[in-house]
This record gives structure tokens, C-alpha cells and sequence, in this order.
DNA sequence: GATAGTCATGAAACGCGTTTCAAAATTTGA
DNA sequence: TCAAATTTTGAAACGCGTTTCATGACTATC
């Protein structure tokens, strides 16, 4: 693979006019610098990134870490954050921790030692705050908020708001018996639309029914089994995210249940699936692609020096689809 | 942040030394061993990727360029590369070339420069093949075959025998009227199934029934409305993919249809989500995973000089579940 | 005890694009 | 036309880990 040095033996210059043509970062000579171009087409040469990347501290990469593939909430942030990458000119190193702290901090660290411009962090251990300080790379925390890591940038949707649109919209369609299908407390996500739906229960004096829950698939079936089973009255769910929606759908028509004549369910996050199969799922938006984008302009501004929000709170949105229906 | 210079003056050696002691690539003597490995400890020292990899002109890198993130497939297939990726040491650069030729040349040339290990290629366009030729970098394509670059390597699944199955348990099924909504034809997946569909139509003396359709949820939603219109007693659907199935599944139930009971439907790919949802869906199972970890593997192999299979084709099979049903 | 063979070790070169700095060339102004 | 100012250009240094090669130290063999 050729050089910029026989590039520039080639077109009978130094590297540095090379670099400078291809840079445009001063003024050549316009003979030479054809001379240069010629050079370079004939020779078909393309600088090494990794030399340039190694002089400029900068490999124009952006890491993201997400917990888990399966998630398609995970995928359309990646999703969004390639794009918004793309378009700046940064590439997307993709990490999956798989649930795995040790993981979780090799990516970190290995990111660091590519010198990544950013990472875009979507999953959550005790030990993530320490490590994201260790490596002074910009960090923003996605769906998450970092704890001992007092400065790091963090995107999240309104989860508190959330969590009362839901158990509201519930309560306009007529249930009287909703069940909570709570998210872990431990991410904000889980405590902030508890919290929402907390407040509701309170405004409306109803009991708090809640079943806890992950945000996977597979606990989602569990949970809604144990739904069933505790709450065979329930007429409302309010599931943790759309995979626990989906998988208390499938639960409940399984029971005999239908949805949503006798019971209504609503989740969370709008991925693309909970409007693409039938039924469609009535959901709670977090403005997923415009999350990603938020925490790539976050970097970037970083790493240009430019302010930058650092607490960054989206609003939320309802969609009524066909798992619930209001109540005339 | 600290270079390995600073950490072997910090330990009163060489740096070669330093390095010897990080990659245990040569023998040292016990006691600057130590007083290195406390110089590391110390200064928090982790070596420069980038510098190492520029050097050993190799990035450990493995670029993944999927033509969108949407269909599910393409997820599992980058997750089941990451980890295959990771478990060697790799890291996974994601790429969507969104469908786009331009963008699709420029991550081909971007991994050329970044050194990558290698590209696992999921996208295809007629300037593809030269591309790949130009960059000296090993290429596998996946779920492709790559036309003009007689060299690279490819793994798919039977598609041909895939084809050949679907209509196979539809008619088990108890089928008469069976639609074949049918992939492109370019592709090899497209074209290799339709062929498996059409050899069966031959052998029992069916007409052949296709209405063409892309690989996304949103051309299976026009290709199932033209199928409710132009076959409106069909009995049975073979869909392109599982994207395809869950469209047409809903333009059918829209229809008024029931699922199997008016009309059977059967997918490729085996997506997570064409057995998370309800019903569950009957289709012809790609072996993503092992799809994946192959590609990565063959990437491997090449890097290290070691033989491997050119073309690979792997095995398919089918799972019966609710969208079909078997007659007694 | 001397020669040969081993092993540990560091200096220097390498990979390669970028940038600095000073020299050379060209333009401007008088 | 000459000095001054400006622009163009190249040599060398830089970023930094790795590897080669030669040297010095040490052990083993006779």
C-alpha cells in the first residue's frame, strides 16, 4: 500500500505538500498541486487513519455500549447514533456488555485506548461511574444516569411523566383494577415511572398493585404469569417496556383473555415492533432516535469545546393503539 | 496520559522492555519485571491501541456493513458477530449502508484505512464486487454472493431447500391455493428459494403464484394488499421473510381473514420476534448465530494464514408453530 | 581458564500522516 | 531596484508501541 512519502517522491514534493493538498490546510502551489492529485490517483493512494488518528489523538470513533442486543430499543439507538455519527464523520464501534460488568469495563477501557472521541453508554453497574472516570474520554449516559461520576452528560426521556400518561390513559379507558408491571427501581427509568404511577394511585386513591419486573422479554412472560395468577381481576396493565408488553399479551390471550375487552395493556419506548404487529401496542414514546442524535451532538460538542446541556430530559408522548380503548 | 516511555523511566528500563513485559513476548529478568509492572500500576498506564496498531498494521478491528437496521435479521447477525468478534479479541465496527451504494463504497474504503481485520459484508450492489476487490482487506459476504471478486468468500443458508420446505408443509398443511410472495431476485436468497418453490410447484403440477416483494415490513404490506386482491382465495403464504409474514399477517386479519384457519402463513429467517409475538410464526430457520460466527471465524482464518471453506452453505429446517397448521 | 553459546537488554528504526519551524521563493511597497 | 513582507515549501520532529540488531552479561563446555 502506497505511502504519502512515495506519493510525494512521485509527484516530486515533500509529504508535507501531500498532506497539505489532501488537507487543504494551507495554500500549494496549483502545478504542484496537480502534480499531487495525479500522484495520488496513479499511485491510488489513501492515507492511514491509523497514522493520522495516532498523531491527532482522535480515531473519529464513537463507542457505544449497550447491555444487551435483543432489545430492539437497544438497536434503534444504535441505529440512530450510527446515523447521526455518519453524518458527522464518525464511525460507531459497537459494544455489547451482554448484562456483564467485566465486559462492560474492557469496553470502556478499550475504547479508551483507541482514543474513541466519545462513548454512549446504555447499560449500568456500580462500578461504570468509576471506570467512565477513569477514562477521561466525554461520556454520555443514555436512558441511565451515572452515579460517581459527577460529571458526565446524561439523555433520558421524562420518565416521570410517562409513567402518570399511562396509568392516566388506563384510568380514561375505564380500568378499574391496573397492575403495574414495575421496571427495576435501580434505573431511573423504573423509579421515575413508579413514581409517576405512584402519584396517580394516590391522586385517585387507588391501591398500588405492582409486580416487579425486567425489561426482558423472558420476564416479562414470568411476571405476567404471576399476574394472572395474583391479579385475575385486572383489567389494566401497565407493562415495563413493550417487550413486557408483548410478552403479557401473549400470556393473557393464552389465559383467555382478551385484549382489549377485558384487559387493556400499554408499555413503553415505541420500538418499532409494538406498532408493526397485530394488535398494535398503545405505548408510551421515548423519543428514541432523537436520543441518539442528543448524545452524538453531545460529543461532539465536547470534543470541540462547545457547552453543552448536561442534563437532558425528553418529553414523552401517547399512542393509543389497539390494546386499549377509551372509554366513551 | 501516560506512554510507555515515562513508565520506563519510571522503572529505570528500557522501553522495550516495557514492552516485552506488557506482551510477555520475550524474557525478563524478575526484578525489573516487577519494578515495571508497579511502574504500570502507578502510572495507570495502558498502552496506545492505536500506536500498536499502526505498527502491526492491524487494527483488530472487524467492520459488519448491514444495508439497514430495521429487519431484525441484520441485528442478530451483528450481535452473534460481536460476540464472536469479542471472544477473539476483535472489536465490531457497525456500518449501515442504509441501502445507499455511495455510503456503502465509502465504509468499505473507511475499514481499508482503518486497517481493519477484516468486513463481513451484508449489503449488495453491482459496485460491491470491485470494491471489495480494491481493498486487499479479507471479505466475507453474508446472506450474499459477491459477483466480481472471484476470490471472497460467502456464507449463506440452503435457500433453495428453504424454498422447497415452505411450500412442502403448506401443502402438508393441507394448502391449495398458495401465494409465493417473492423475494428479489437478485439476490441469491430471492432467487435460490424461488427456485426450491417453483421445483415443487413442477413436481405436483401447481401453478406458480408470485407476487414480487423486498425483504421489509412495508413492501410486504403492498404486496399482501395485492395478494388479498389478486388471489382473495388464497389459502396459503409463503413470505419472503418474517418481516414480510408479520406484514401480511396483518393485512390478512384486516381482511378478515383468520390465521391458519382461512390461511396459513410461513416466513424465513426465524427473527426473535417471529416467535416472541402472537400468534407465533411458522417459518424456515436461517442459522443467524452460526451464520455470523462463521463469517467471523473464516475472517480469522484468513488473517492467520490458515485455510478455509470458500463457500459455505449452510443447513436450514423448519419450525411448525401457529401461523400453520398440519393436517391430520 | 578460555572459548563458545545463551540470554537479557537497550538504542534505534519502523509504521505513517501531521505539524512546526526555518529557509527559500515570491510578491508588495517604496 | 532593493528592502520588507508574505507565501510556499521541505526537513525534521512528533505521536507511541514494537521489533530488530548488536552489545554486554552470564553460563556451560572442554
Amino acid at each position: 500500500m502506497a505511502s504519502i512519502r512515495e506519493v510525494a517522491r512521485l509527484a516530486g514534493v515533500s509529504p508535507s505538500t501531500v498532506s497539505r493538498v489532501m488537507n487543504k490546510t494551507a495554500n500549494v502551489d496549483e502545478d504542484k498541486k496537480q502534480k499531487v492529485l495525479a500522484a495520488i490517483e496513479e499511485t491510488g493512494f489513501r492515507p492511514n487513519e491509523l497514522a493520522r488518528a495516532l498523531f491527532k489523538q482522535s480515531s473519529r470513533i464513537i463507542g457505544v455500549i449497550v447491555p444487551n442486543l435483543e432489545n430492539p430499543f437497544y438497536n434503534e439507538l444504535a441505529k440512530a447514533v450510527e446515523e447521526e455519527a455518519y453524518r458527522n464523520g464518525y464511525k460507531l464501534l459497537l459494544c455489547n456488555s451482554n448484562n456483564n460488568t467485566e465486559k462492560e469495563l474492557m469496553n470502556i477501557r478499550m475504547l479508551d485506548q483507541m482514543k474513541a472521541d466519545g462513548i454512549i453508554i446504555l447499560t449500568y453497574s456500580d462500578k461504570t461511574g468509576q471506570a467512565v472516570a477513569d477514562c477521561h474520554l466525554p461520556v454520555v449516559a443514555v436512558d441511565r444516569q451515572l452515579t460517581g461520576s459527577g460529571q458526565s452528560a446524561y439523555v433520558e426521556a421524562d420518565h416521570y411523566k410517562g409513567g402518570k400518561m399511562a396509568m392516566a390513559h388506563l384510568l380514561d379507558c375505564g380500568c378499574k383494577n391496573i397492575v403495574f408491571l414495575r421496571g427495576p427501581l435501580e434505573l431511573s427509568s423504573g423509579l421515575s415511572r413508579y413514581r409517576g404511577y405512584q402519584e396517580m394511585c394516590q391522586k385517585y386513591e387507588l391501591p398500588e398493585q405492582c409486580i416487579d419486573c425486567l425489561y426482558d422479554y423472558e420476564d416479562g412472560l414470568r411476571a405476567a404469569k404471576e399476574l394472572v395468577k395474583r391479579y385475575p381481576q385486572a383489567d389494566g396493565i401497565i407493562a415495563s417496556n413493550d417487550m413486557v408488553a408483548i410478552a403479557s399479551y401473549k400470556i393473557l390471550i393464552g389465559a383467555g383473555y382478551r385484549v382489549p375487552e377485558d384487559v387493556q395493556i400499554i408499555g413503553f419506548d415505541n420500538i418499532r415492533f409494538s406498532w408493526l404487529i397485530t394488535p398494535e401496542f398503545t405505548t408510551v414514546i421515548q423519543p428514541i432516535e432523537k436520543m441518539g442524535t442528543l448524545a452524538v451532538e453531545i460529543i461532539i460538542k465536547h470534543g470541540q469545546g462547545l457547552p453543552f446541556q448536561q442534563e437532558n430530559i425528553l418529553d414523552v408522548s401517547l399512542v393509543e393503539r389497539q390494546t386499549t380503548r377509551r372509554k366513551e
